[in-house]
DNA sequence: TCAGCAAAGGTCAGATATGGTCAAAAACTA
DNA sequence: TAGTTTTTGACCATATCTGACCTTTGCTGA
């Protein structure tokens, strides 16, 4: 008896399957409409299982000609980004914890000297000024990055 | 491509390409007529994705003889970057025009294709989720990223 | 000369098309 | 039964498209 999100999420996971480049682009109302839901069952469905933790980006636009993409990492051969997205940032991280992160990413080759001094430089504590928990934004920027960070290119 | 929109700004960067002198002149009812839409359509793409935040500046002049041109701006030195960050930016800038700059930053050969695309990432609406004012964080921390750019050994 | 017309392009508000959020209700599960 | 997950719906935000009306510039013929 497999409830309704479980369904749309089986079929999304199969439309993504079948476009081998790992990227669908779907309507919202489409799939809505697909399985006699509201559309924000839809919403539901990508908060919960198609998160970064999970291997999964989603992106959309709004408005005419409107989209929702959800991109499939690659997480298959490094899954030491997996155990880090998961893991090694939580809820929170602190600037410091944050600056580490992405020293530790350089010196496992995942990314240049130049990609951590720059995306260290955007998440400052005194960049993040304004952000009521800074240490939370930055666990969630840290983490896309993570996700992203698997895929070549899309 | 499935608006309108996006069809007649990837026509537009086609042709002011194709015109390597970076600039494009064009009749606006010309292009309405060939994409079979009414004219204010062209000066809503240009207004959304030929913004100065995005590398672009638009000039035009009515009556006989009338264009408008499209003018693919030269990054030259620091003091171009300074003008971005001052005027370019300004107190908030919204995700599209902030995807634009980077992509600008790109072909101006300040920034990696991948550079700009995982910076791009955590800058988005959807990863900047809960904070309050997402355009104005994202003006601080392009701010920040160009400052950084400017100087020397970055 | 200059009034008037033709030939551009500009503005703006409203209609249309999508997607997003949030909290309450309902359905499960332990 | 308590706690968690799922389902719904009311209300929100944003992107795009359209058309009515406006402004600027150049040309022409009295």
């Amino acid at each position: 008896m497999s409830s309704l999100s479980k369904e749309i999420e089986q079929y999304l996971k199969e439309l993504l399957s079948a476009a081998n480049s790992g990227v669908l682009e779907i309507q919202r109302n489409m799939l809505s409409e697909y399985f006699h839901c509201v559309p924000s069952q839809i919403n539901y469905v990508l908060s919960t299982r198609f998160t970064p933790a999970q291997g999964y980006l989603v992106e959309s636009r709004r408005g005419g000609g409107g989209y929702v993409r959800i991109v499939s990492l690659q997480l298959d051969d490094d899954d030491d980004l997996e155990t880090i997205i998961n893991t090694g940032i939580g809820q929170k991280i602190n600037e410091r914890n944050g600056e580490g992160l992405l020293d530790y990413l350089h010196r496992q080759g995942l990314l240049t000297a130049r990609e951590s001094r720059l995306i260290g430089i955007i998440l400052k504590d005194r960049v993040l000024g304004g952000v009521e928990s800074k240490d939370g934004q930055r666990a969630d920027m840290l983490k896309y990055l993570l996700a992203a960070l698997s895929l070549e290119d899309y």
